[in-house]
DNA sequence: TGTGAATAGGAATTCAAG
DNA sequence: CTTGAATTCCTATTCACA
């Protein structure tokens, strides 16, 4: 099946660019030969939930359903505390050791956020190693983290 | 200024009323005697960040900004850990007590959290009292309560 | 600035069709 | 059940004006 795939590049894209109008998921996907119309981009639009959102900027751009995107930061919050022992950084990446058992759970939430300045992220039994874009990503990163702890 | 008070006859549209599109807010507008175009309604909702969301049910309602709605969620929580001593619950009604000084606070963020559930929410120095819009929507509003002190 | 009227531009749906 | 083409519907912007 296509649409599948499909879906999952949208939010690749969401995720690396800046999506302004469907039109650019056409533009982006032919790139990667991925041939649809902007009526197929509606539907899928509609079924992943996804939103247009006004920005600070005065422009638009697509971005996840805000349900699932708090949703998933709760789940991210709750096993953090549940299985956190220590986190580490190095140029622009971030090791976080876990009780064993949690690395991979942890690090599918991760991934799951969305989050857009993050390059991967990886979890084996007890460690979760998410790599950032930027040295500066990095930083935010971890501040996520601690902030998920503490808050 | 009009605007500001339009705008804040939106947010409570929002919340009462499923606002499937623009010309829903002109309609209902009007009917509050405030007569304005499709045109204003974009620009305010260019404005405010609201977003229109596809909905499971396979409709679409606007809703408001999803960083915001995640920041005062944030908030709240932070809040409720804090200053929390108890809570229960008479009919539609939930009375939060908090310690001293904390009512005020804790009432604005519950408002803002503009749970559509909520008809009203006031705060005393040490106490918040939310008026539920059913008994329903009672047992849901202190299991939000219970989740946020909880996750 | 803020707004309405008109219009352009973008998004969703209908209507075949695979 | 999924899609593209055409179309309709909805939203954003332009332009004039208060």
């Amino acid at each position: 099946m296509r649409k599948v795939e499909r879906q999952s590049h949208l939010r690749q894209l969401i995720n690396n660019t800046n999506i302004e109008r469907q039109d650019d998921f056409v533009r982006l996907l032919a790139q990667k030969h991925i041939e649809v119309t902007q009526a197929t981009i509606s539907r899928d639009i509609k079924e992943m939930q996804l939103v247009k959102v006004p920005t600070a900027g005065g422009g638009y751009h697509y971005s996840f359903p805000p349900k699932k995107q708090m949703d998933s930061e709760k789940k991210m919050r709750r096993t953090l505390r549940d299985a956190f022992i220590s986190m580490n950084a190095q140029d622009n990446m971030v090791v976080i050791n876990v009780h064993p058992g949690n690395g991979p759970a942890l690090a599918t939430l991760i991934s799951q956020t969305n989050d857009e300045s993050l390059f991967a992220t990886i979890g084996d039994d007890a460690t979760v190693l998410s790599i950032c874009k930027t040295k500066a990503a990095t930083h935010e990163f971890m501040n996520k983290m601690t902030n998920l702890l503490a808050d």
